[in-house]
DNA sequence: AAGTGGTCTAGACCACTCT
DNA sequence: GAGTGGTCTAGACCACTTG
């Protein structure tokens, strides 16, 4: 009989090779908070040595950190965590007939505190009848509707929000956030399907009564996984267009 | 003055790292048919002593072409060039209702020769009115009409299928043009859009004349880079779904 | 000039696959 | 056992950024 030993030698995290272990370690450290988005890890070198490993080792789990999506590298500067994603995200799937590229002007139509249904409270992960806050958004290109958006915030993170003027938040909600709330969002999830427009929907996207429409649905997350935002944005369904590669 | 210096030391390309020229020589030679599809490179310790680099040099090299899907490596058996692309790969496009990860059953409802129309042509890159095989096929799941697709096939890689026998052409396509053409479909690129189905669209699809449907436009290509296909994939846009991770 | 990440080396040893 | 790819090391040197 022998004793399990490890995957690697030196090796302290059975299974995992020992990059991994130490992007594992570092990730962790990142999502705790030791250093916040846009701030600086410790250099490679001082890295490696703290963990008294190879700089070679060191350097693939960082290169798998960049991978992840944590943290980007700047060669000359430095290693980075990586700021929330920008906004403007929702534009990838449509060609509206003036949008070249420019980010479309944001109205807020109402914004209410309520108790968040059941569907809403699944979403966020937050339990039923939690406050939430919900928004309704228009997006408009060359002063034409383009996009409506139906919001919901737990309120537990977004309470600055509850209050201050919508007037002056600009036209991406993301920047609003991390400035405003300090959330800053990191990954999102987009469903994209098709329906029909509703009555009051299409009234706000100019646009016929049961026009077909795309539905995306968007579940947006922290650094640490949770979901901060729930989304559904709807539009005209002849304006969409999405490219793919299979490879 | 100053004579230009190469980038790296060693380095025979400026502008480019050794491991990027390394991995570019590769990929040449893989294009050009030296190591076709599903056979395996020469060891990584053969290639970087015959091209007089370190091991983990030509390591980095191969790392590369498997980031661009050229090939793939499994450990303890080798390093080999990608087969082409399965097929299927427009189901994750759809939720039908008995659509658990089954095949669709394949239906050819016309093949024929013609001539490239300018639209064509310009997909296809090559000149108009140059031979093409058109076919339209009908896919079902549990014996009911699911995907309509409109296909162009440039003549001089296809003409095999000309005259086989479509009704044992099987239910995946890509599989078939490797068998019996040689052509590898390597990537495809889908362009997903919105339309309403023509009456005898419709028809095919068992849905009413006008319905809104997705359509999907694929252009997918081989190994060179050429593109081997041209297809119109039409389905009931209710049953689109799709789902991207922002990062 | 000092500090950062990027490239490359030469070699040891481990893990997986097939015979 | 022989051959493959995967991990890790210790170090040299290059390229980019900032003061």
């Amino acid at each position: 009989m022998t004793s399990v030993v490890p995957l690697h030698p030196g090796s302290d995290v059975p299974g995992l090779s020992r990059y991994a272990a130490l992007a594992s370690a570092l990730r962790a450290r990142i999502v705790a908070g030791e250093w916040p988005p846009g701030s600086a890890l410790p250099a490679e070198s001082l890295l490696a040595t703290q963990h008294q490993v190879a700089l070679g080792t060191m350097r693939r789990a960082l290169e798998q950190l960049v991978n992840m999506g944590l943290v980007e590298r700047i060669h000359g500067k430095g290693t980075f965590v990586r700021q929330g994603i920008a906004g403007a995200s929702m534009l990838r799937l449509f060609r509206f007939d003036s949008g070249g590229g420019e980010v479309p002007q944001s109205r807020i139509l109402s914004r209410q505190r309520v108790h968040a249904s059941a569907a809403v409270a699944r979403q966020l992960g937050v339990a039923p009848g939690e406050p939430v806050l919900q928004l309704q958004r228009l997006r408009l290109l060359a002063q034409r509707p383009c996009l409506l958006e139906d919001i919901w915030l737990p309120l537990d993170l977004f309470a600055a929000l509850e209050n201050s003027d919508t007037q002056a938040w600009g036209d991406l909600l993301y920047p609003q956030f991390a400035n405003q709330c300090g959330v800053h969002v990191h990954r999102a999830v987009d469903h994209i399907g098709f329906a029909l427009l509703t009555g009051t929907q299409a009234h706000h996207l100019q646009l016929p009564p049961g026009h077909p429409c795309v539905a995306v649905e968007r579940n947006a997350h922290d650094l640490t996984g949770r979901c901060v935002e729930w989304r559904t944005t709807r539009a005209d369904a002849h304006a969409f267009h999405y490219t793919v590669t299979i490879t």
